[in-house]
RNA sequence: GCGCCGUUGGUCCAGUGGUAGGACAUUAGCUUCCCAAGCUAAUAGCCCGGGUUCAAUUCCCGGACGGCGCACCA
């Protein structure tokens, strides 16, 4: 069995996770986090906003998974995300039909913008035939697949509604709201832990690609010529770093910088997205990945999205495959943009030059009275123009008259009646579109991938074990309570002193079957940093041993001091130093 | 979505045209004073639908789910 054979049938067994709806044949993509899952799962996203909210001081909200059509077309998802599929009849292979297009016509680059009839079209003009086996694929129907799941809103079709592929949007289109309680400052950061879905063809590899999954995503709101990140705190991490350069090259592979080198040397393009690789490594090692298991990926050229100036991912090793956990891209001004154009309202934020500018200002101010009945409906128009062709060109009104045109029809007015006048005036400021630094991670693929890296086996005393080797603050129980033996009253002390842990803050799991053996052996499956046990002595003297999982050895302690006890072994110290 | 392979107690597997067996796990009892021990017992299974057949878990077809390859992957 491989390692990630082991690990699903430990995450059936033990409940981290499984496939849903299993009493009902189950459903591709679908995985359910079971009662050792949804723990771990919840102590990596608490772990993940320790870090990326509280510490960085940015906020955190929590918007809807469904969002009306207007958003993604804004966003650019509704035709993104809209593949066009033709399946050969001869072979069944099944192609891009956009892809397929662009490729074969020379002048069409965007054929994901047509409809499916449209560039079913043109494959039939074109004699386009299918790559795979060479068949025409003339009298083929063009199908549309879109990753998004639809739904909607309120009774009948009218309202139609997606649930959210990513979710950065629920941050991006309540930015005028956002603006607003940070002030207008930039800069400041949102954060959002949830659900996004995409209606994968394929889903693969247990939590790896699946069609519900939890995103942890910090959009970083900056004014990209004022803002620069806090490099100085980061610049001793070291990252390994697997560059597009070193990728393109035979005998490339991941190079060990700090965070401060690899801006230096220009092997990270953005010190923002450098800042955020550098804080990540903290997050991963908490969490327990396995950093000789783990590299940053730079995108290469072509697999950037045309708005991103540089974009890495991080990525870990399972089972011998590199899997994406984290993006980390620079978005610039592109999400905000788009919104600010769709939606007609402000986001973009008003900031103050160091001193008012005063500036010669071109402006019009046009005689209506004679445009209306000169031009009639196409006053407004016209008066439009000139004002576009004053900010432009105001040597245009040099003359006696100027001349603009309107839908193709030029009209001729006399520059006295234009109110033309070049102006002093002073500006505080101006309006800017803030960008967006966007680290966004996948929770599922992080949580199976810690997963994979704790767990093991070794040997204690000639017997295997299995184990999972989690982090003390991450492991979804800390300690767990047994009496020796069900008898003379330890079995009452034991669940007394559960009782009393529980009431001290610890997740504990209380267990009295079995021998002693079998029960530590049941904790180290499913990551359980401590064990203890009440004992005869323990109603003789009130101490009680501490066992480690690591190293399996034990020590006493007194139970009043097991609660201080425990929190500095959760805190890193060792049983010898209790 | 296409192709190949697969699906048997909770888990991992064996097996059969006459409805099944092991290991581990679980539960109870005995035993046991710290690392999956032993003994006894109990619980529990042939993915779903259709077909062939006197009879299907087994053969055939379809579906669901899973693995791998292809395609896809903000």
């Amino acid at each position: 069995m491989t390692e990630l054979d082991d690990l699903a049938e430990l995450a059936k067994r033990r409940g981290f996770f499984f496939p849903s709806n299993e009493a009902y044949g189950g459903t591709a993509g679908f995985y359910t986090y079971g009662p050792e899952g949804a723990a771990l799962k919840r102590n990596l996203e608490d772990t993940w906003r320790d870090i990326f909210v509280r510490e960085e001081g940015h906020m955190e909200l929590e918007a809807p998974t469904v969002m009306p059509e207007a958003v993604f077309e804004a966003s650019g998802h509704l035709d993104g995300f809209d593949d066009m599929i033709i399946e050969c009849v001869e072979c069944g292979a099944t192609h891009r039909a956009d892809h397929l297009v662009e490729d074969a016509v020379e002048d069409i680059e965007d054929a994901e913008a047509y409809e499916p009839e449209e560039v079913a079209e043109l494959i039939a003009d074109h004699g386009i035939e299918c790559p795979s086996c060479g068949a025409s694929l003339a009298d083929t129907d063009v199908e549309e697949f879109n990753l998004m799941f639809g739904t909607n809103i309120g009774p009948g079709s009218s309202s139609p509604g997606y649930l959210r592929p990513e979710t950065a949007q629920g941050i991006f289109v309540e930015f005028p709201r956002l603006k607003e309680y940070a002030r207008n400052q930039l800069p400041f950061g949102v954060a959002q832990i949830g659900r996004a879905y995409r209606n994968e063809i394929s889903p693969r590899r247990a939590l790896v690609r699946v069609r519900e999954f939890t995103q942890a995503e910090l959009e970083h709101f900056i004014d990209p010529e004022t803002d620069d990140p806090p490099l100085e705190r980061v610049a001793d991490v070291e990252v390994p770093l697997y560059s597009a350069e070193s990728q393109n090259a035979d005998d490339g592979g991941v190079e060990t910088y700090t965070v401060g080198e690899a801006v230096e040397e220009g092997v990270i393009g953005s010190e923002w997205v450098a800042y955020y690789l550098g804080r990540a490594m903290d997050f991963y090692e908490r969490i327990g990945i396995d950093m000789d298991r783990f590299r940053y990926r730079q995108h290469l050229s072509g697999e950037r999205a045309h708005y991103a100036a540089d974009c890495w991912d991080a990525e870990t090793e399972l089972g011998g495959n590199w899997v994406e956990v984290t993006g980390f891209a620079y978005r610039s001004d592109y999400d905000l943009s788009k919104h600010g154009e769709y939606s007609g309202e402000d986001f973009t934020l008003f900031r103050q030059y160091d001193e008012p500018k005063t500036v010669e200002r071109a402006t019009v101010d046009p005689d209506m009275s004679y445009l209306g009945p000169e031009f009639g409906g196409a006053a407004g128009d016209v008066a439009d123009a000139l004002e576009s062709l004053a900010g432009r060109d105001r040597s245009a009104f040099d003359g006696e008259e100027v001349t603009v045109e309107v839908d193709g029809e030029s009209y001729t007015v006399p520059v006295e009646k234009t109110g033309f006048s070049v102006e002093e005036q002073t500006e505080a400021g101006e309006h800017i579109t803030p960008h967006v630094v966007e680290p966004s991670f996948g929770v599922g693929r992080l949580v199976y991938s810690v997963l994979i890296h704790r767990h093991g086996t070794d040997e204690v005393d000639g017997e295997q074990r299995a184990f999972l080797d989690l982090p003390a603050d991450i492991a979804p129980t800390t300690v767990a309570v047994f009496p020796l033996m069900t008898k003379d009253g330890l079995d009452d002390r034991a669940e007394e002193l559960a009782h009393e842990l529980r009431e001290n803050g610890f997740e504990v799991a209380y267990d009295d079957t079995g021998n002693i053996g079998r029960r530590y052996r049941r904790q180290d499956e499913v990551g359980t940093p401590y064990c203890v046990t009440v004992d005869y002595e323990t109603l003789e003297d009130g101490t009680v041993t501490v066992r480690e999982r690591d190293s399996t050895d034990q020590t006493r302690v007194a139970v009043d001091e097991l609660p201080g006890a425990l929190r500095q072994l959760v805190g890193g110290a060792t049983l010898s130093e209790l």
